[in-house]
DNA sequence: CGGTATCCTGAAGGATACTG
DNA sequence: CAGTATCCTTCAGGATACCG
């Protein structure tokens, strides 16, 4: 994982405004690292993990998303193989979601964290309360 | 981890605007969750994984962060008890920033997921040429 | 050096209405 | 049902200036 990138040695005085295409041009992983651990992507995978969803269901499942971002993230998750989309054309329309073996593997590795992170909060919370009263 | 929430049973017509903080309360992992994935805690983890750094070190090494969003993240993960803070009373000013065991473990997880991801981009790169001609 | 304070803009994201 | 389109608000985050 590239996380610098010398950019002081080949551009002194680039546009600060381009730097962001910059580092995703030098380090393009960023980019769908961020796809996989955006807000409704990580919730997303976790959800299709343990089976398919269509979209309304699916919606239900993570608690919060609106149709927009959850469209938004499916489309995004789908163009980078993450995710299958099978419409299919029935009236009503029924389209159901599920995880691509790649997918399966984000997913394993994302829901890995959110397993963590469960279990670490006792001690994060501990943390923040001796940081507050300090 | 618990994506979904009842939130329709108890509160039909809750205001809108109050999801996140009913979500957030339901799940508390959710938000420790994005602050390990946010865009600049995932980085700043994955640097502070190799050795310690001291803040402008780490501002090259974390290409592309402003201080703003430097400090601003650096104190949340040390508020969540991630990242040891040192300041070094001398002049000019020193501060180390280091991974506490329970930022090892986050930080190791987060590192996963990007050496996964590095690894996946062809075939990421690929699903996205299928996707887009067509 | 290692920040904090302030201002400001662009992008993320929610609400609503509409469509195949 | 499964979206798309539109409008509007909020907020992440950059630029700049200043301080111990």
């Amino acid at each position: 994982m590239k996380v610098s990138t010398p950019l002081e040695a080949t551009a002194p005085a680039a546009p600060l405004a381009a730097i962001g295409d910059v580092t995703d041009r030098m380090c393009p992983s960023r980019g769908v690292l961020e796809h996989v651990t955006s807000r409704w992507g990580v919730l997303v995978l976790i959800a299709l993990r343990e089976r398919g969803y269509r979209f309304s269901e699916l919606r239900r499942a993570v608690a919060g998303v609106s149709e927009k971002m959850l469209a938004q993230t499916l489309q995004t998750l789908e163009r980078d193989g993450f995710v299958l989309r099978e419409a299919h054309p029935v009236i009503p329309p029924r389209v159901d979601y599920s995880l691509t073996p790649l997918g399966e593997q984000a997913a394993d590795l994302v829901g890995g964290l959110g397993r963590w992170v469960e279990r670490a909060l006792p001690a994060v919370e501990a943390a923040r309360r001796a940081y507050d009263s300090r």
